[in-house]
DNA sequence: AATGAATGAGAATTCATTCAT
DNA sequence: CATGAATGAATTCTCATTCAT
């Protein structure tokens, strides 16, 4: 029995190195220039191997996705768990979760949207497919919980709490977006923290109940 | 040299054409998957001919960005040149600008940092390249100008002004493209002009000088 | 309208050779071991100049059974079209037949049936398929209108018409399936005619009404 | 030594059980549609044990085929065994014979001339092939030997006796194979025993020195 | 200038076979 | 003996690009 675990194990582990080396690879050169070849020689494994964890390149792509909103998901509900937290707090608390999960793979969290094209998506197994909408939507409801919050406790402005959540969300992405862009053009500067600290501070600031009519 | 005129008039409207076939298979089926030949059958053209007009492939979606482009610093011009409007006019101006920017050509401005993949941008003409960053710094210091006016009166916080242009596009761009990876998901509502209303509220509130500090 | 006509005709010329070539190589190796590229090289052209001509492999096998079938049907309604023929005529001019439809091609006749595999089938186009089918139903008919014509006539013995056409058609593929397997083993001897002839002649035999009870 | 010989029949039960999942899984799927993993599978072992009891895909087939034409000629020994049977006799035991072999294994039957392919048969070993020829001869000479019979009592017609044998399997393999062609078509009807009693029927009579000259 | 047939360099994927455990 | 993960050659098919007409 402790070998059927140890063999589970190892094939987690293999799965694993193969998502990074993807990472790695689409990161680079993009999805759509990146072959399985390259993906193959950066995992130091041969083609055939990876169509051994993933059914094909999409399904290799997609799990990338997942990897990152599982730990989007964790992240955040450990950030926000505690329902006694004050909006001061959790609004503290989603900022700095929101750090470590741009840390944690901010290239697919940009291309996310790769998965968005119907072609793509028609071939991706339910599960999977499912799986994504479902964290998905857990996220965007922990979000929203923290501006609902905030609203309960009349600190800020009454706007639609699933619509704050989508623009907290937009200015996140857009911002990473923006940075990546910057950074082809002009490599050397790397400023997204404080992009995102201005972009987060400007955000808190309009919704504050105290800013201007 | 009316001929020589001539000519060129007509070669630069077949090139629209190509252009405008192009962006309307880009935005149908995005760029890895739109073939030349779908192009050319959009134009009503052979595929040959379209390079006559464009080196390659990545020169025809270039010179798709370069045309957004184009139109949004002249529309941003146009909304912002008078430099003796107010920060209230300007900000509104900038507001009604950014939408039509979207109208003209939502989904090449989404995908223009197709552009980033450096495998595509080593390909690019010099010219094409260089035009691009032109236009992009261009439009960008017109945004940053509407806030450097802003402050320089007095009724916004007082951020890097550039940090807060790009604060503004990023939140622009991010809202567009959430906006697209919601409609995948539940086609039916389509509110980008609310959200972006929504979001630009806030965004301009929390620079309010008037607002909490 | 010249042009478009030669152009036509050079199409068609060049479709001729492709199937020319498939046959060659499918003959030389079966369908399987063939590959896209030994077609390619025994036509003189590119793998991709293939596809222009053909969707994909399979339809380029079908393409050749129908040419097969086509082949069959006309050669048959030239032999047995005289209505007023008799039995002893016609069944001559079937024979006759039968090997000018051997001589044109007996390996796709054999392998004819490699086409029955569903998988195959579900991707054909619903044309062919349908003329595949309707040209097998019309030979077939041509065959059974023989031997009514010789119940009719009173001088073969009262089988149903179309078991009789089934088994006439059974021991034709038959024996030449056969010849072909004898040739693997040993190569020199050719005597599918011989073995044709008597097989028929013990047919007609068995088939005269002034056979044995 | 009960052990080594104990082995040995465990090791040929192996053999077998493969071979009979081999069976179930090309009757399925088709010899080149048919993975060993399938196989594998089918047997309840790993893909690499296969191996250890077939030196490789081709052989395994190859090893089918051998079964039935083992069961081809043992079943036409017990029939035919009877040196003094008369032909009449003879005739109707061969076809009992027949209906048996078809039951046997009729899917392999059919494809055994994939074993034609010379490539096929330069990878196969050459005992393997000796012995398929070895059987093959020998079921041919153990027909043959009935229409000699038929010949020396006289009651048949003098055709070359090698060629009424090989004219016998030719229907005989002429109607199964076109039977499985219109299961295909029209899969609800399966008339094989009625058309093979049809062509025997047919091809006796036309055999039987009482037919027309 | 325009055409469009032809090219051929890849790309994704499959699967028979091997070999360390 | 048995396993089954890993291999990597081979195959089908696509499509940007070229070039003779």
């Amino acid at each position: 029995m402790g070998i059927q675990e140890r063999k589970e194990r190892e094939r987690e582990r293999r799965r694993q190195g193969i998502m990074l080396a993807a990472k790695r690879v689409f990161t680079a050169k993009g999805y759509e220039n990146s072959t399985m070849e390259d993906i193959a020689k950066e995992a130091e494994l041969s083609p055939g191997t990876l169509y051994l964890y993933f059914k094909n390149k999409d399904a290799l792509y997609a799990s990338l996705s997942l990897r990152v909103l599982q730990y989007m998901t964790v992240r955040l509900e450990h950030a926000l768990e505690d329902g006694s937290k004050s909006y001061a707090d959790l609004k503290a608390a989603l900022l700095e979760a929101m750090y470590d999960i741009y840390d944690f793979d901010a290239v697919i969290l940009n291309n996310m949207f790769h998965l968005q094209s119907s072609e793509t998506l028609k071939e991706l197994s339910d599960d999977i497919l499912e799986e994504i909408n479902a964290l998905s939507r857990k996220a965007l409801r922990m979000i929203t919980a923290v501006f609902s919050t905030g609203m309960g406790e009349g600190v800020i402005h009454k706007y639609h709490p699933t619509a704050v959540a989508d623009i907290f969300w937009s200015m996140f992405t857009g911002a990473v977006l923006w940075e990546e862009t910057k950074k082809m053009i002009n490599p050397e500067r790397y400023t997204l923290r404080e992009t995102l600290d201005t972009s987060f501070d400007i955000l808190y600031r309009g919704l504050d109940i105290r800013s201007a009519p």
